[in-house]
DNA sequence: GTGAAAGCGCTAACAG
DNA sequence: CTGTTAGCGCTTTCAC
């Protein structure tokens, strides 16, 4: 039905390496057997089969990439600078989302690797990357973004300073006279949202309070729950560190105006247009994703050193909310 | 370097079939046998080359997603949903963005025909589909989605009611006295862009006025230009309708809280916790995802009744920009 | 239950 | 410049 470089060969009447040679841009045909072969290939609307080439060539010039949520602003930004460079080098893109499951993100990177993705970019869900061994030792290049491996692989890393960043944060406020500055962020168990609460803390040092501290679900419910409570303390607190952009969002909703200083973890959208404009310490999403890549590129292209910890700064960006004064 | 099914058959001592009845399991086989097979795929580290069973079957489990950029959140909401719907078919997913240029939509497609994908849902950058003709009589599903396909390609559709929702906009303004309405949004070469201008334009009737419409870039530049020169006639806007989530964003910021009422459309995050709150005329990118995708699905096993064009309706969210009074 | 042989559509290696 | 042959790793068909 589909017609094959055979099909096209007899309509042409040439060799089916002939044609081959056309559909490849090879040299070593006559302009005209090959303005043969073309008007052929039109006619049957002939289409190289491409799990053909990759099967006799063994490469597949696909990348793959894993990341949480492509519905998340952090992801989707990421996503499209990595497949922005994956084009440039002529290469194709396969992404999945693990929507923080590490049985998914195992699943996408065995299906990965089952198309035999010529490299690997992962945003880890799970802390155990010993299922990678096996791909690794076959030679396949692995980057992880934003988290690290779980231990025993040791891989490419490009990472935020999470706890350089979170200190800038808290610093800031403690500057503007705050001393009671709570924490809202995520579970402890993702890589980042402790790195953030490690950042936090140190920065505080005597003022740690584990009181002021949340790490649950970012569900409005849970977010209002425990700032209710912090608010109900003797001491409440005057200034919120939100651990990301998620968190900030909620944050700033479960506060229905109330006047506390806040600085949030990740820029986003509007965070200028909000009366105090919200005032962030800002990752910058596709650079990461443009460095993941072309980190992956050059190992592909065999450089063979050690592996690399790439650790992006943040900048923290002042737009009112972390300026408000005790 | 990396085993075959023939390695692992001679390393467990059976014949090749026998692994890939394993593999696919396959019924027939001792369990004893299946087991010394499973041991020696968990010793070699093998895994089935993908590549190789898709030239061999025909079908290659994978479906193509064209969207005009990942980054954007109408665009990512809708990317998870047909990756959610993909995966529950057992299926992989393949997506890329046209940045809105025919010639990359075109690119992508033909990349995606060309790993024989089992089915594809396009969000068209440009107007011509002809280039998809062949691929359709070879009778792959193709589901059209946001955007209608050029003249002469009849294929499934899932759209939103742009007309309608434009009406429902501006008809919300006009009921609270406004009677000076403008447009800002893309230009009409974009088919929702054309046809929220039609809405806009048949619910104002004679109110309507060329001096009130500007559909050019979205950059902050040019909004702010052409409000500037609008806010500058005799007779200038109390109100507007901003044709898209980008367009309501840029719009806001270039108002820098001139008191105007303004409808936009598509929903976005934050628009409650602006002051006012920003009223839309929401879709629902997700839904539209789900629907084209299990329409592919439905497609793909075997329904082949003719071409059905889904309209999906929108709703109006009043949060306080829309309902100021003239 | 198990296996041998053919062949999917292509490219690499070598002839002419 | 053009053609022939072998074989990538798998599934299908049929035989035992």
């Amino acid at each position: 039905m589909r017609p094959t470089m055979k099909d096209v060969a007899s309509a042409a009447g040439v060799a089916l390496k002939t044609v081959s040679r056309v559909v490849n841009d090879e040299p070593g045909v006559h302009p005209a057997t090959a303005e043969r072969v073309r008007t052929a290939i039109d006619r049957l609307g002939y289409s190289r089969n491409e799990s053909a080439r990759v099967l006799r060539r063994g490469t597949t010039a696909t990348i793959g990439l894993v990341i949480e949520d492509v519905a998340d602003p952090f992801y989707s930004g990421l996503s499209r600078a990595v497949e922005d460079v994956v084009i440039e080098h002529g290469c194709l893109l396969l992404s999945g989302s693990s929507g923080e499951e590490p049985g998914r993100e195992r699943e996408l990177v065995e299906t990965f690797c089952a198309r035999r993705v010529d490299g690997l970019i992962v945003v880890p869900a799970g802390a155990d990357h010993t299922y990678l061994r096996s791909e690794l030792e076959t030679g396949t290049p692995v980057v992880f973004a934003d988290r690290p491996p779980g231990a025993g692989i040791d891989v490419d890393t490009v990472l935020t300073d999470n706890v350089g960043g979170a200190g800038q944060a808290v610093r800031h406020l403690l500057g503007h006279g705050h001393r009671r500055i709570a924490f809202l962020g995520d579970d402890p168990a993702i890589f980042t949202a402790a790195a953030r609460l490690h950042g936090y803390r140190e920065a505080l040092g005597g003022l740690f309070d584990e009181r002021l501290v949340s790490m649950r679900s970012p569900s409005p419910e849970a977010v209002r729950a425990d700032l209710t409570g912090m608010f109900a303390l003797d001491d409440p607190p005057t200034a919120l560190f939100t651990g990301n952009g998620r968190y900030t969002v909620t944050t700033l909703r479960a506060l229905a105006g109330r006047r506390v200083a806040l600085v949030g973890f990740d820029d986003f959208e509007l965070a200028d247009l909000l009366d105090p404009g919200v005032s962030v310490v800002a990752q910058d999403p596709s650079w990461m994703g443009r460095v993941a890549a072309e980190l992956l590129f050059r190992r592909l292209r065999g450089d063979g050193g050690p592996p690399e910890h790439i650790q992006l700064p943040v900048r923290l960006i002042a737009r009112g909310s972390g300026e408000l004064l005790l």
